[in-house]
DNA sequence: ATGTTCCTGCGTCCAGCTCGCATCTGGCCG
DNA sequence: CGGCCAGATGCGAGCTGGACGCAGGAACAT
């Protein structure tokens, strides 16, 4: 989708619900479309700030809480540190390095079976759109066991 | 185990590794070993205060830290709020329902073949030693199913 | 143009740790 | 048994990530 329409769309949603088009409010959603990857709310507010200086970090989290409130946004858990947020279609699953911060996006029904399976076997819901499963990518774990030679850690 | 075997095993290991043997140290590894459950940092805290209430709360963190490096403990993240704390042996991941709060216990091999299927398929080592799985247990999940019922979200 | 919500900046406060520092103490040594 | 000193402790301040209440300001319907 073409960075404009995408911004029209939100603030369609966003005016179906009642809510006010702002300048504050377009600089966020703004910043949110631009960024590549995985923002935090800081990274969102000094991307917004560059242009308008005086928009408040609260501004930038009551804004997010509302585009999650609107099914518009999602806010992910990467382990340790602050949450990041992504538009929620398409949704996705993360899994995230310890080594090296490297986030994998994966779709949705690659995890589906292993849902499947832990319903089955322990009756238990797994939701895991707001928290990423940690680990090592491939190169970190094997850096890990070769430091690891003889080490005490099973 | 018997909980004074248990104290000594682990003052053994701590004196091994040329640490001391305080009374503050002796309070936290009761309260640690005495505790149902998952106790977080503030529990432990309260528990250790009610017998000497001068032991400090960055007491408590700091000998959790040292018994984590030890390999005596092990810290979980239960989704949001504080970090719980049990022994690390026979380790275990833990389901944690964000209805309820329940928090279920699963042998390290039931996971095991969903860690094999996302090494294989891409090449990542899960580590859910120190995260949770969040969902919703059963009654949770039903519960949910039917104030969702002609709801919003897929 | 006007009014009424809703939004915003600002400051303050919160949880959950973490750290620096001066003091104290466990446990080895003589 | 007494002294010594690294390691442990109490205390307070600090830090990150985020929540909140308030008074003033702006958006949108009328």
């Amino acid at each position: 989708m073409a960075p404009v329409d995408r911004l029209e769309q939100v603030l369609a949603v966003l005016r179906a619900s009642g809510g006010r088009v702002t300048s504050p409010r377009r600089a966020i959603l703004w910043a949110l479309i631009e960024h590549q990857g995985h923002p935090t709310a800081e990274q969102l507010t000094a991307d917004v700030q560059a242009r308008q200086p005086d928009v408040h970090e609260s501004t930038v989290y009551r804004f997010l809480d509302e585009l999650e409130r609107l099914g518009v946004v999602d806010h992910v858990h990467l382990g340790h540190g602050p949450a990041v947020y992504h538009f929620a279609d398409d949704p996705h699953h993360h899994l995230v390095c310890e080594g090296c911060g490297l986030v994998v996006e994966v779709p949705v029904r690659t995890l589906e079976e292993f849902r499947g399976l832990v319903r089955r076997d322990l009756q238990f819901e797994m939701e895991l759109r707001h928290f990423a499963l940690p680990g090592r990518c491939k190169a970190c774990a094997a850096s890990r066991r070769a430091a690891n030679a003889g080490g005490l850690r099973p």
